[in-house]
DNA sequence: TACAATTATGCAACATTGTTGCGTTTATAA
DNA sequence: TTATAAACGCAACAATGTTGCATAATTGTA
């Protein structure tokens, strides 16, 4: 019955997943973490992550997962409903904007369990340099 | 000025993509193309049929990128719009499911390009087998 | 405090997906 | 029929993610 050990490498993974601004990829976190773990590690980190449901997974546009930390929402709202993210075309970041509550139109016959709502553009900042 | 060719291998690549149900990985295409062609002419032929927005992209949760005709969509839609799709997490297949209209929520100095709205679950053919 | 149990890690190797360069082939317009 | 640019094949590479297995480290318990 698993038990949880909350090591240093984790805590940092969080840690930088938490004070950043925009949801990261593994690539990006693991060029944070300052080689205190194999980049495996990561990967077996975030898994666990969310499991625990202290960060989710977001796709963004280009078929690259990120992790955002589960602050926006609480976690009846971030497994069962609506939560929107913004994917910027330009400096590829994405962004968690809000939750927005939509009505959705699916036959009754598929079972549905997240929802998932993103956006592309361009973000504020990236409109501002140009 | 770009002269666009109807070659044998984009016919194929289209047809395949046009006569199933749900969308395809370059993957799932390749697979069926019977080697008339190369793994990388798949690639460029899905990049060109894109522009072409004969097909549109659309990445599943899992961060795979799939590819189904423009059918369901106008081009209008298609680009400004939203599009509902369901990602299985049993069977991981995509469905184009409808067009659902949807009040977003999103600060102005955002600059909106295209919506995309997945709902992961479990579909029908799926839950019968249960 | 020491020990046992098992969780977590590192390393190496591999798998999948997607991209690029370049020389060759082929479709299309004239 | 031919010239030209689009499309292709091949090889090599890059990025992202996964697996197996031996080792290290954490935590509850004696």
């Amino acid at each position: 019955m698993a038990i949880i050990r909350n090591t240093i490498a984790k805590k940092t993974v969080f840690e930088i997943i938490q004070s950043n601004s925009t949801a990261m990829s593994q690539t990006e976190i693991f060029a944070k973490v300052n080689n205190i773990c194999d980049r495996v590690t990561v990967y077996r980190i975030l898994e666990r992550l969310v499991k625990e449901v202290k960060i989710h997974k977001i796709v963004n546009i280009n078929g690259v997962i990120n992790y955002a930390p589960c602050n926006l929402c609480s976690h009846e709202q971030h497994v069962h409903h609506d939560h929107l993210h913004f994917s910027c075309t330009t400096c590829k970041k994405l962004t968690c904007i809000s939750d927005n509550h939509i009505e959705l139109n699916i036959p009754s016959n598929y079972k549905v369990a997240e929802v998932f709502l993103t956006v592309s553009g361009i973000c504020p900042s990236c409109s501002t340099t140009l």
